[in-house]
DNA sequence: AGAGGATGGACAAGTGACTTGTCTATACCG
DNA sequence: CGGTATAGACAAGTCACTTGTCCATCCTCT
């Protein structure tokens, strides 16, 4: 149907690699809601593997997912209200609040993390694990990402 | 120092699959602004070919893009502010509003095809034509490449 | 030292793309 | 016919953002 319609093999790409993103986060979402991480949802796991890598403010984390500060700063309180993160003053910069992920947060991201690789490992199963791998490999080129050294997060 | 980021390949494939999504998108979007189609968001542009693929109702456009006929129903609103649809009693259905691409609205379809067409040629050209259509094989055969399949049950 | 700018964060309001829920008008089926 | 499914309108709420404004604090430069 996909093809029919979109008269644009560079738009129906586009559909593709979106379709690939939401297969893998819903899927990912109904476990983790069975696992009692209810209510959390994509954005957040994301966010919380980035304070954890380091985006220790809020401004730094809207940096780090290029949204603004503001933004981030929703996201951190959301976060904070679940319990994934708590914040403390920065004794060496009275403007900061420093992020630190919780034993919970932790929890979060091994087992979001293992949800994920779980999916990703069924989908090596379908189309080889060397093929996936060279998938992946030209996507971290074509998005300028290094390949599996996972900077993404970072800057 | 890269060090400890994502500790999750799955994730980082999620990542690299919005990724794409996004850098394909964004750079569409500012060539079309610079068109004269300021303001068009990428869902709109689906939802439009969508509509010109027959999906000519609110509800049938939720359907194929596995929104409620409300959500539907909105983009359509905006679709027909910007000129891109217009909408005609149905004839043959008193309850239906049919739905038709106007001239305006194929010429957003023609340069924004025409717009993804080029990034997916920029892509092509960097990891080879072949490796790309593999690359869509793959991920078609992945998420079972029902973008738009009127299967989707809703109200 | 002290002015001026940059930075971190809080608060307020607005937006866009959705959702649920409710309602009416019309169509189809036994 | 009458019951039910369907198309669409309207209302309100949610969520992940955005701009804009403000203040406290830090940093730099002369």
């Amino acid at each position: 149907m996909i093809g029919r319609m979109a008269q644009s093999s560079g738009a129906e790409l586009a559909l593709l690699l979106l379709g690939g993103f939401h297969s893998m986060v819903d899927e990912v979402n109904v476990e983790l809601a069975k696992r009692g991480h209810d209510g959390v949802r994509p954005v957040h796991e994301f966010a919380l593997r980035a304070v954890d890598a380091g985006a220790d403010t809020a401004s730094e984390l809207g940096r780090r997912l290029s949204v603004t500060k503001q933004a981030a700063a929703q996201t951190i309180a959301v976060l904070e209200g679940f319990g994934y993160v708590d914040r403390e003053p920065d004794p060496s910069d009275a403007r900061r609040k420093r992020l630190r992920v919780t034993p919970r947060g932790h929890e979060l991201m091994t087992v979001g993390g293992a949800l994920f690789d779980d999916v990703r490992s069924r989908w090596a199963a379908r189309i080889g694990d060397d093929q996936l791998k060279t998938l992946e490999g030209h996507l971290a080129r074509l998005t300028g990402r290094r390949s599996f050294t996972a900077e993404d997060l970072q800057d």
